[in-house]
RNA sequence: GGACAAGUGGGUGAGUUGGCUGAAACCACAUCCCUGCUAAGGAUGCGUACGGGUAACUGUACCGAGAGUUCGAAUCUCUCCUUGUCCA
């Protein structure tokens, strides 16, 4: 959430900041009038409830004293009509104030280019060449099907599209590189962390995903439950309200889960394969740290994800995102895409975000500072996407008749003889 | 699924004939003092959020969550959640 009292102090620079990243400055601007109006309606109900203290404290003494208490019972009933008013108004006010609040995107860090949509975000730098084919390479899912790896007919018929079942090499290869990316974040000092995959209402605003985006989440019928999206949420939201000891810091996390997604706003995009799907494995890393560490925290996620494709010999690039195309609570995200030879092109295979404060502020994430109460920041970032990795490997290691090569590092994970 | 019990500050844990308890005590922690020898004694401070004030300080809210009774609730009532024990 963003933070009232800098949008109160410098609300024409947070506006400026904000205005970037496509948010409308009235709604800045029916903020901070809300806000100041909550503040009023919040001094008069505490001045009348002060009050109520008080008589209810006189009150006590009469009684022990056994005076009459007739004619300040008459008084004490007056002001508490004025109270229940009061409250009321503060209550919609609050009410009022919050609907806005948490429907406002974070503010985009000033090193974030900017720019409109993805054909703004600017190239950082390339890891590995592509190679050169002497054919015309194949798209994933062909090679997926004449493999017998990945079949997305049964997916369709089990569950509707967007959705595939995997098989021998597929599957074992899917295994192979949760176990392969969980234990090289754990040689990066990751712990690894295993969470539940449907978590309440409160986790998702915590992480921003709610009110904002219902529409992309599965939710479980009549209950205030959903499947996550990301393992983003649960690793984050496990230190939601709470205060983190100062020497735990930073926290650095990796978990493997797999996602859920509506993909609303997708209707069209990569229908086939298996790039854009309801449910994916990915392996996530989350990270808690103070803000003085954050941005080198950040770095090594990126650095973290992309040394995993580079052991798996996979041409990628780094991509700083711009302004308009950050997430809702990216204050700044690096997009790794991975070279995908069969569509020409590379794709996003991961997106390592720095949220700074915003998360901690919704999700009630602090550490004492001395005696200060601080809010953290938190980071997130896949190391990586399994199913985009697979269809990677497929299509940068396919050889002319259609066998694909296993990269070394995942042999020993799939018991061949390296 | 049924029965019973419990849910208090960083931790342990008082407080349940409603007011003097935002909360004893102990531990942990911080600062200071004493002393000197492997371990110990003393003093003070020490929950969170929001608001007012340059500051000292001060107002409001919070004792699992929500609602209710009352002038006033950690303390009474109801609902829910969680945990523990026992039964099926």
């Amino acid at each position: 959430m963003i933070d009232l009292k800098l949008l109160q102090k410098d609300f024409e620079s947070i506006g400026k900041k904000l205005q970037r990243k496509g948010v409308d400055i009235a709604v800045l601007q029916s903020l901070k009038l809300k806000n100041e109006e909550l503040k009023k309606a919040k001094a008069d109900f505490e001045t009348l409830q002060a009050l109520q203290n008080s008589m209810s404290k006189e009150f006590g003494a009469y009684k022990r004293e056994g005076k009459d208490i007739s004619e300040l019972k008459q008084r004490v009933d007056a002001n508490k009509v004025l109270i229940t008013q009061a409250l009321d108004v503060q209550r919609v006010k609050q009410e009022e104030l919050e609907k806005i609040a948490m429907g406002v995107a974070n503010i985009p860090d000033d090193e974030v280019p900017d720019g409109k949509d993805e054909d703004d975000n600017v190239e950082i730098k390339k890891v590995l060449t592509p190679k050169e084919f002497t054919y015309a390479p194949k798209e994933h899912w062909e090679l997926a099907q004449d493999n017998g790896w990945i079949d997305f007919e049964h997916g369709a018929k089990l569950s509707g599209s967007r959705f595939s079942v995997s098989y021998d090499m597929g599957a074992k290869l899917e295994r192979a590189l949760i176990n392969f990316m969980l234990n090289f974040n754990g040689s990066r000092g990751f712990t690894e962390v295993s969470v539940p995959h449907m978590v309440n209402r409160t986790a998702l605003e915590g992480t921003g995903q709610l009110p904002k985006f219902e529409n992309d989440l599965y939710k479980i019928e009549g209950q205030e439950m959903y499947m996550i999206p990301t393992a983003e949420v649960p690793l984050t939201n496990l230190f939601q309200d709470e205060i983190v000891p100062y020497d735990l810091l930073p926290i650095k996390m990796t978990g493997y889960t797999s996602c859920y997604r509506k993909e609303a706003g997708a209707a069209g995009r990569d229908t086939r394969g298996m790039i854009r799907q309801h449910q994916f494995h990915k392996v996530e890393l989350v990270c808690i740290t103070k803000e003085e560490k954050s941005d080198t925290v950040f770095n090594e996620m990126i650095e973290c994800a992309s040394d995993i494709l580079t052991a798996l010999e996979l041409p990628h690039r780094l991509v700083q995102l711009c302004a308009g195309d950050l997430g809702f609570g990216a204050a700044k995200t690096v997009d790794i895409e991975v070279w995908l030879p069969g569509q020409n092109q590379y794709r996003e295979i991961s997106s390592i975000s720095n949220t700074r404060d915003f998360q901690a502020r919704r999700a009630k994430i602090r550490y004492k500072d001395g005696k200060k109460n601080r809010f953290v920041n938190t980071l997130n970032g896949s190391s990586l996407a399994v199913g985009r990795t697979l269809v990677a490997i497929m299509e940068n290691n396919q050889n002319e008749d259609g066998s694909i090569d296993i990269p070394e590092v995942l042999k020993p994970y799939l018991n061949m003889d390296v």
